[in-house]
DNA sequence: CTAAAGGTAGGAAACTTTTCGTACGAAAAA
DNA sequence: TTTTTCGTACGAAAAGTTTCCTACCTTTAG
């Protein structure tokens, strides 16, 4: 194989990559120092790092731009909710050999989950019985 | 910060680090002959790639190895559960801005996850609600 | 008009992770 | 005993990811 990155497929985003589309999806459509700003609530990041990062994103169709304007302005290629749950999948079929079931009782088990989340699955799991 | 990787600290697996615990917890205690063609069921490894990797991972101590005999012998320094539950939450974290809940709301959208995982799931409400 | 501020592009450096070649010792087979 | 097989150690190359410098263009402030 040579380039497992074409054009044309998507690829898993990196670490990096996910930050930068959880800006894009909580925000919308923004332009690099809107994204890079909001990065840097959290941790000091180099404009032309974010930049960078995006116009690879760019190439690898894990965003899309609009170059209309001067100001290019970036959007997620894919849905919040497509790309999270390839990504749950993923981790299921990793670490719980793809039993689902496996890793909510690991959930449940947690100490880190809190009193209010334990009662949100019964809630949840309650309306799955229903049906 | 100069070594962000002590002999002592525990640091996150990687990918393929992770791949070798998994093939250790399964099996328990083994040599990297054992863990190497294991790993050769899924896809090509090098002998010495794998080797390498399990040396690193002592330094790391992710995994600790009995030197007594020639042929070492390495089992993972954590417990499964315990190295899983952390990789779970951060997962959560990272995804799913620490909300378990909406975790499983998409497991539960999802089409991947089947019937039969439906029904474990259910069992595991019943579980819970007796508690 | 000119200077400063704020954009994009692209290459290269730095870092992390993965892969493997080579050296060499011990054990097993011939 | 000699050769072959199987093991460890280690360095360095290769690949993947992240960071930032530099160049250069456009817009805005003075």
């Amino acid at each position: 194989m040579e380039d497992k990155r074409s054009k044309i497929l998507k690829t898993e985003p990196t670490k990096s990559e996910l930050e930068i589309l959880q800006v894009l999806w909580e925000n919308g459509p923004s332009t690099v120092r809107v994204v890079n700003d909001k990065l840097n609530e959290q941790r000091e990041v180099n404009y032309t790092t974010t930049l960078k990062l995006m116009q690879i994103m760019t190439e690898k169709n894990l965003v899309l731009r609009d170059e209309s304007s001067m100001k290019h302005i970036y959007r997620p290629a894919e849905e919040e909710t497509k790309t999270k749950s390839h990504l749950l999948d993923r981790f299921v079929n990793t670490l719980y050999n793809g039993s689902a079931s496996k890793l909510v009782m690991q959930l449940l088990g947690s100490k880190k989950t809190s009193k209010e989340e334990l009662e949100e699955l019964k809630k949840i799991l309650k309306d799955l019985d229903n049906k």
